[in-house]
DNA sequence: TGTATATAGTTTACTAATCATTAAATTATT
DNA sequence: AATAATTTAATGATTAGTAAACTATATACA
């Protein structure tokens, strides 16, 4: 469906307000369809994105570290990480080194739940499919671009 | 910045797995910027969102015509219109014809506000200036084809 | 050594997202 | 007209986003 009709609005003040928009759009109708996979297990889909980011880490992290590779950065990982602790996704111990810090680890348990949540990602990715892999990889080129300042 | 050093990540099993995720990096690069702006409001951004949509609609619209044109349609309209009701940046009245109904409608004081943050939206836009505006058109024709189920 | 500054993590307070439920009013069906 | 189904809005509970304050530890340096 084409951004205007989308949101039920005609007037854009130019092209960057219109992609200012459909990135939202774009964003809201991806995020729908991985809301409905989480829906089916226990855990929320920021949740996951955290045992996701430790899986990939193949390591301990501390919840700085873990805070610095969400997209949201702001968000509450004292909290996060705690509600996984809970469901035991995850593992916390202490550093002796530096006191301060919390060495957090996924869980056996927690790789067997992204193990099972795996295979259903690939039903969102399938719903991409309304574009052709180059032009998948023309939209990640266009998009990495337009984050980056010229030099 | 590549996606893949954006996240710390180097294999994507294909080129849709990594427009996801490129996809959620740009929403939130362009979230954050439009935050700074808000954050000299007295709203929120999602507060802002509903705001523009009384703006657009030319008229007062129920709660329920409110939801649908929001992005995120299953946020709470009702308690989030209270909140702009408190700041009288909304008025509510209650609809005759159907008495379920609550009309909405943007105050003065809702649209001087808008009017300021108007300015500033160009500050966002400006940042979107490391692509070309044909660049810019060729990215809303993928998005749009991307959310659109070939026939 | 002592003091200032920086870092890591937690906590608090408020707003928003999400899901489920409830209540009232309207519309459709018999 | 009576009943069932639908629509519209509001409320409650839990989790998350956001900013600020706070505690503890580590580091820099005069």
């Amino acid at each position: 469906m084409r951004i205007e009709e989308e949101i039920k609005q005609t007037k854009f003040i130019n092209e960057y307000q219109k992609l200012l928009v459909n990135i939202m759009v774009s964003y809201n109708w991806l995020i729908n369809e991985a809301q409905v996979i989480i829906n089916n297990t226990d855990i929320t889909l920021t949740q996951y994105n955290v045992l996701r980011i430790l899986r990939g880490a193949k390591g301990p992290l501390t919840t700085h570290e873990i805070k610095e590779r969400m997209l949201e950065k702001n968000s509450d990982t004292s909290r996060l990480v705690e509600r996984l602790l809970q469901k035991k996704y995850v593992i916390k111990t202490l550093d002796t080194q530096d006191r301060r810090r919390v060495s957090i680890a996924i869980t056996k348990k927690g790789l067997r739940l992204l193990t099972a949540v795996d295979d259903k990602e690939l039903i969102v990715l399938e719903k991409m499919s309304n574009i052709s892999t180059t032009e998948a990889t023309r939209l990640n080129t266009l998009l990495d671009a337009l984050r980056t300042p010229e030099v």
